[in-house]
DNA sequence: GAGCACTGC
């Protein structure tokens, strides 16, 4: 075993865990907790009834530490010593110590509750809080109480409160372990710069003028540079965003300086939109930051913020993600686990979400027909459960394998599992600025961003999936092999839900293109049957029906086409509502007119007090979903196809009951 | 007519 501080503790460590289900262990940068509790545990026979799980909040994480741990252990990964993530399964019968990303724990406990399969459980990093963890923090409370078999739950992390994880967990006992970082100096500006840009800067040159030789790790917000080692004697100047404070060990590192902002997304149940945030870092993070100064000799942390500011308005630990994501696809899953006793809004968190954000991720899943109006998980539901995806697109594939367009709509979802990455790469020369983006790609014949998505794929694919094709139109590769790898995953699993033999074949002959385009904007209205949006009568801009009342606007990229009049479809779906210097639909779908009222009619049905159980406050019952259209409108709305009178209906049966309240 | 931090099944 490798000379760590922990190794120090082990016979404290396991005389804890022999005496309580449940052990904290707190355990700075550097402590060796992550590679070796797993085999101190191994060494005293706790894997003979299982294995020792570790899971780890990215997938990077979980190989490399597995690949140590092996070394450690003379062994060949794979086989006593492995891993598990999505795609990648390299575990074997031989395996005791298996390390796994806390999404594929959670998948695997859909399918074995019990998880009998370990008899110890450690959730490493806990202190990031990802919106896993935290699910398996709640999982793991009512696992220890409830299994047959013993279970040993160990928790560790860098800088978490460790009282309050003890008391969630009974008062559990708290072990903390000295890490190896060399002493951090902290110096406050006395005041806050106007532009932190700047001032980090001026910081750096000044570092650069009067201290001794050492790079310099710079925290902004945006703009990710790492650079590739520096010529001798010079001095490294990286900037950075968050992503160096964990994912990312730059080496030579000796002064921080920490501009005590961050960007944040943020999910508001009340509008449904996402926002990206700059700001305050919490006090865990800060500390963060200013550790990555102390790995190799003492090093120093210049902070832009006054010390004042760090501790009267720093938050103690960053707002968890789960208090900042919307929660229907973590609803959904926890429903489908069947829980005894379990009331969705009383779940037991570390750090409960809001009523509101619950009863959004209810309204949501109610929408795509996974819960009834009741809140119970329909069969549909628990299919939806299975596959990994966010409701709207797990109702989609089915609704997509009823109405035989199941190949395409495998495709889109896939394509959305990487949206990012699938974004036309950044133009490499500056010469090619004028040109337009390249127009060899598709356009989604005008029917919108999911239509060209499918397009694009299946260009690809009749190049037999060539990665100079990819370059040439401006594709990410490695976003597309991660299309191709999701498609295959989730053709997988539809295959063991939906039986029977299904066609999940990518297409190569052209159809009626439209008539099959039409298929599968249907299903994907039915899928995103909560996220549907109504146009003005007067200008393109749209109202998400649903939500508090807000304009959005279709966002520039999007490939979707207006009629001879200028106008956009009278409805659209859309797969994200995003708020940058205005609020966006991003990949929006053109859907028909008479598609539309049954949704309006589930709209205006609409009971929350129902959906959650009947738990929620009876204050809280009176749900205002607003169908977000003008009275004057309304009177003059048609549909293409004429009028249609359900839909019309619908809406007068909304209005009189709101004018009633 | 925009411009986006980081993860994960």
């Amino acid at each position: 075993m490798a000379d760590l501080p922990i190794v120090r503790f082990e016979e404290k460590i396991i005389e804890t865990v022999e005496k309580n289900p449940v052990v904290v262990v707190i355990g700075e940068t550097g402590s060796g907790k992550s590679t070796q509790l797993s085999q101190m545990l191994y060494k005293r026979g706790y894997a003979k009834s299982g294995m020792i799980a570790v899971t780890q909040p990215r997938r990077v994480a979980a190989v490399s530490v597995s690949r140590r741990v092996a070394q450690e252990q003379n062994v060949r990964l794979g086989e006593e010593v492995g891993y598990a993530i999505r795609f990648e399964d390299r575990t074997s019968e031989k395996t005791h110590i298996k390390y796994l990303t806390d999404g594929v724990l959670l998948r695997e406990s859909l399918f074995n509750p019990e998880l009998n399969q370990y008899s110890v459980i450690i959730l490493d990093e806990a202190h990031e809080r990802s919106l896993n963890t935290d699910i398996l923090l709640g999982l793991m409370k009512r696992l220890i109480k409830r299994r047959h078999s013993n279970l040993k739950v160990l928790i560790t992390s860098a800088t978490l409160d460790g009282g309050k994880v003890s008391r969630f967990f009974s008062d559990c006992p708290v072990l903390t372990v000295p890490g190896e970082l060399f002493p951090v100096e902290i110096v406050h500006i006395s005041e806050r710069p106007k532009n932190y840009v700047e001032a980090s800067l001026k910081t750096a040159i000044d570092i650069h003028v009067r201290e001794p030789e050492g790079d310099i790790l710079i925290f902004l917000t945006g703009q990710v540079r790492v650079f590739s080692p520096p010529p001798p004697h010079c001095r490294r100047f990286i900037v950075s965003t968050n992503i160096a404070e964990t994912s990312l060990t730059v080496d030579g590192v000796v002064y921080v300086i920490d501009s005590g902002y961050v960007k944040q997304r943020q999910y508001n149940p009340s509008t449904g939109m996402y926002s990206l945030e700059v700001v305050q870092i919490s006090k865990v993070q800060a500390k963060q930051r200013a550790g990555r100064a102390g790995r190799t000799r003492p090093g120093k942390c210049y902070r832009l913020y006054p010390s004042m500011v760090y501790h009267d308005d720093f938050l103690d630990a960053t707002v968890p993600e789960i208090q900042r994501s919307s929660l229907a696809e973590t609803v959904l899953y926890l429903k489908s686990l069947d829980l005894a006793d379990m009331d969705i809004l009383k779940f037991d968190f570390l750090d409960s979400p809001s009523m509101e954000s619950l009863e959004d991720a209810l309204k949501q899943l109610y929408l795509v027909d996974a819960i009834d109006e009741n809140g119970s998980i329909t069969s549909l539901g628990r299919k939806m459960a299975e596959l990994p995806l966010e409701p709207s697109l797990s109702r989609t594939l089915l609704e997509a394998n009823e109405l035989d367009c199941l190949s395409q709509a495998l495709t889109v979802v896939s394509m959305l599992s990487a949206e990012t990455t699938l974004l036309p790469a950044p133009s490499k020369s500056s010469e090619k600025k004028r040109k337009h983006t390249p127009s060899n790609l598709p356009d989604g014949s005008g029917l919108g961003d999911h239509i060209q998505l499918l397009q694009i794929y299946e260009q690809w694919y009749q190049t037999d999936y060539n990665v100079d094709w990819c370059k040439e139109n401006n594709l990410q590769v490695r976003g597309m092999l991660f299309v191709r790898d999701v498609r295959k995953q989730l053709s997988q699993i539809m295959h063991k839900i939906a039986k029977g033999s299904l066609d999940v074949q990518t297409s190569k002959r052209r159809r009626d293109s439209q008539q099959e385009y039409r298929i599968l904007r249907k299903a994907l209205f039915i899928g995103y049957a909560n996220q549907l949006a109504e146009r003005s009568i007067r200008h393109n801009g749209y109202r998400p029906l649903g939500f508090k009342s807000e304009l959005v606007q279709v966002h520039p990229s999007s490939v979707l086409k207006p009629d001879e009049d200028g106008m956009l479809p009278n409805y659209v779906v859309y797969h994200e509502l995003i708020v940058t210097s205005r609020p966006f639909m991003r990949n929006v779908c053109a859907v028909e007119m008479r598609w539309v009222a049954p949704v309006l009619a589930k709209l205006e049905k609409l009971n929350v007090f129902k959906l959650s159980g009947g738990s929620s406050q009876p204050d809280e019952q009176i749900q205002e979903v607003t169908l977000n259209v003008e009275k004057k409108e309304i009177a003059t709305i048609q549909s293409p196809e004429g009028r249609d009178s359900r839909i019309q209906a619908a809406r007068e049966r909304f209005l009189a009951r709101k004018g009633q309240k």
